[in-house]
RNA sequence: GGAAGAGUGGCCGAGUGGUUGAAGGCGCGCGACUCGAAAUCGCGUAGGCGGUGUGAGCCGUCUCGGAGGUUCGAAUCCUCUCUCUUCCGCCA
């Protein structure tokens, strides 16, 4: 959620970064009148308490009440209930249209109208030379008995999908590498040297955490990225949602919380099952395992200070890039621009890694800096040392999902079909091809 | 899923209709005492919103799990709901 005291003060800026940002039918003239209108009733009701508080305060000074003075707080309370309804509605309208308005983008952020005008700012490991025509994930996948789709949309419908023998090992291996990685602290300060980044980000560690794969409506809404239409799946008959990324289940772990300035940065490491809707995604990506309903994920998130935030944002971004590069994958940096970094980002970046069978990077990774827009609505607050109060900032980021593995057995596979593990995943798989 | 009990400030814990945003204690901060510390003593210790305004602050209002209701007036009474505890049932 914005600050409504900033878009106040800026009305201009903030109308042209909802224009920028795709947002551009939300009016801030009519959110400011709503903000006024809301303003003055509160001043009405407020006015009325006291008189309200003020009658029964001397009532209750003498024994027995005085009729003329209830009557008056009868009057008072009548008036009161007519305000305070005025205001009920008023503050509702408000709050509506408050909710549906971005987050900022910073100024850095290229001003876009489609994802096509997202900035590539690095290219990194060569693409592979085959001798042969590279197959696509899907082809060797069905070939190997890796992937079995008919049965899973038998069972569960389409986009639903049985990973099954090395490939599903393969899964694990990844995940559990990426686990290794950050929650080692001699891995993390070696990220933090190569990025040039000592100093100036803290060298704490990630803890692992397995959260809850759902969230209620308040606490998934507080997140700003509860998306109904498109993204994100309903609990018949109860208040809950399925999480569509673990970072919709780990930023409003802090809920109504004010953390301590010396617990900062706290950095989690969620893995989950998450699940998306995809509506409108039809005919998009059909093949394998690119784009389906349930896939697993291995998520960062940090909270820190305000200070911290956009140190923290280039971490993760030099994270995902020292596992990609040990990984052996080429991949691309991308940044995005305003219509792509999504409502509640201020800033936001892509990794693309390469898909050999599609002759182009596609999205892998994606790290989002979202200032203080999702800890307003979480209510997620810094006490600082010097006591004053200030809202947390919060970075997520992808370690891995499911689909660096198509890149994998894409971007690593032999003429016969087979795969060339990468390096840092053989303890875990313990064999380098498969 | 059934039954009973409980949810108060950073924590513990008073408080069953009227100066209670809330006693007392712990913790924390500042100060005194001390060479220093402990102990002791004194003072201070929630947040949101609105108004006014700034070295600061001041005024009003809201918040005692959440929502609604009764009342001139609610932490206190009523209804619903959520969470926790115990017992029963079920279960990976």
């Amino acid at each position: 959620m914005y600050d409504i005291k900033l878009i106040r003060e800026n009305p201009k800026k903030v109308q042209q970064n909802a224009i920028n940002k795709g947002y551009g039918d939300l009016s801030v003239e009519e959110l400011l009148s709503l903000d006024d209108d809301r303003r003055q009733l509160q001043q009405q009701v407020d006015e009325l308490r006291e008189q309200r508080n003020q009658n029964a305060k001397q009532i209750k000074g003498g024994g027995k009440p005085d009729q003329q003075l209830v009557d008056q707080g009868k009057q008072i309370k009548i008036q009161l209930a007519e305000r305070e309804g005025y205001l009920q509605s008023a503050e509702e309208k408000f709050w509506d249209l408050l909710k549906r308005f971005p987050n900022m983008a910073l100024d850095m952020v290229p001003v876009g109208q489609t994802e096509d005008e997202n900035v590539e700012i690095r290219r990194v490991g060569d693409q592979p030379k085959f001798d042969f025509t590279p197959k696509s994930h899907a082809e060797l996948a069905g070939s190997r008995g890796w992937l079995d789709v008919p049965r899973a949309v038998k069972i569960a419908g389409s986009r639903f999908v049985y990973v099954k023998g090395d490939l599903a090992r393969l899964e694990f291996a990844l995940f559990q590498y990426g686990i290794d990685a950050l929650t080692n602290p001699k891995k993390i300060a070696e990220i933090i040297e190569q990025a040039g980044l000592k100093g100036k980000v803290s060298d704490v560690p990630y803890t692992f955490v397995l959260p809850p794969a759902v969230a209620t409506t308040a606490a998934f809404e507080a997140t700003g990225r509860l998306n109904k239409q498109e993204q994100t799946y309903k609990i018949e008959e109860e208040d809950l949602w399925l999480n569509a990324s673990a970072e919709h289940v780990m930023a409003p772990m802090y809920l109504n919380e004010i953390l301590d300035e010396k617990e900062l940065p706290i950095r989690l490491l969620g893995y989950t099952t998450a699940f998306r809707r995809e509506a409108g995604t039809y005919g998009k990506d059909t093949e394998g395992m690119f784009r389906l309903h349930q896939f697993n994920k291995l998520e960062m998130e940090s909270f820190t200070t305000a200070e911290q935030g956009m140190n923290e944002h280039l971490f993760q971004i030099a994270i995902q890039e020292y596992l990609l590069q040990e990984l052996g994958l080429p991949y691309r940096v991308l940044e995005k621009c305003t219509a792509d970094i999504g409502r509640p980002n201020a800033k936001g970046v892509d990794i693309e890694t390469w898909i050999p069978s599609q002759n182009t990077y596609r999205e892998t990774h994606t790290a989002d800096y979202l200032t203080d827009f999702q800890t307003r609505a979480m209510k997620t607050r810094v006490r600082m040392a010097d006591g004053s109060l200030e809202l947390a900032h919060t970075n997520d980021a992808t370690v891995f999902s499911e689909r660096p593995l198509i890149a994998i057995i894409e971007n690593f596979q032999n003429e016969d079909g087979t795969v060339r593990v990468p390096e840092p995943l053989h303890k875990y798989l313990g064999k380098e091809i498969i």
